[in-house]
DNA sequence: CTACAATCTCTAGCGACTAGAGGTTCAAGA
DNA sequence: TCTTGAACCTCTAGTCGCTAGAGATTGTAG
């Protein structure tokens, strides 16, 4: 095992900047380099960063997935933090689906009243212009 | 009506700060200034705004709310284009409704999995390691 | 040995703000 | 009228998690 990044690249599915940045912020351990600087991972390079990796995918931002590191350095202590986090994760995701779910509504009711014609008479421009015709209290979403 | 800046925040709930970058993105019209060169607002402004405000609510990105304002313009021309915004825009709205609530079961396995043992243990920190342990292919989330 | 793909470092940009420094103006109370 | 201090001004930089590009160097297949 003996990878460029180029290599660990496709392994993992995780772009070479991207490899290159999570060194920078110290997630990923700065590797041996060849002769001529370049950069050659191991198997521990890989699996960590597969971690790395899956962590973002299900949503956990950079500190989350520090803390679950450094966690899995320790495996006498309890796991509670992780737990924790992974908690706190999952209410958040709750509040985004339920503030998309109303978003959802207003939406396809902004749709269903449009009336296709000249943007005088367009319900989408109205309702924009007017808060009051909002069948839901949103905050915002994004 | 000749209202500060902090006077059409307090009215409009946008902070002081956005209604100064929104003039420098060219969404909101510059005001005319004091002798002391301070922003006096008057009506068309207060409701430009809070057009912008609800359009931003609602998660529609700055270049949508330009061509939502530049059709408002426009009172004779088809509302199509403003249709096919929101239609798009619902569109992506129901695709992240998906995933977030793939992601909302893949979080809530995970906890129920814990055993609030020690990291040893810890499935939460295993998990993330293994893809394959997951029930459901996920994409980026985030 | 040559060509050229892959790598390197460095800086800047994305979107939609937000924060802070350091200076000026407005308006209310004495 | 003067003073105080909150609100305003401009400008730059930071947020998050990358992504893009310039310009130089290195590795490797033929």
């Amino acid at each position: 095992m003996d990878l460029s990044i180029g290599d660990v690249s496709r392994r993992v599915a995780v772009k070479v900047p991207t490899i290159r940045y999570y060194e920078q912020i110290g997630l990923l351990p700065a590797p041996p380099r060849t002769e001529g600087r370049q950069r050659r991972y191991g198997a521990e390079h890989v699996s960590r960063l597969s971690f790395i990796r899956h962590a973002r995918d299900l949503g956990f931002d950079v500190e989350a997935i520090r803390e679950f590191l450094s966690l899995s350095t320790q495996p006498d202590q309890s796991c509670h933090p992780a737990d924790e986090i992974v908690l706190r994760h999952l209410e958040s995701v709750e509040r985004r689906i339920a503030q998309l779910n109303l978003l959802r509504s207003e939406l396809r009711h902004m749709l269903e009243e449009c009336r296709h014609g000249p943007v005088r008479e367009c319900q989408i421009i109205q309702v924009l212009g007017d808060h009051g015709q909002c069948r839901h209290e949103h905050g915002k979403v994004v």
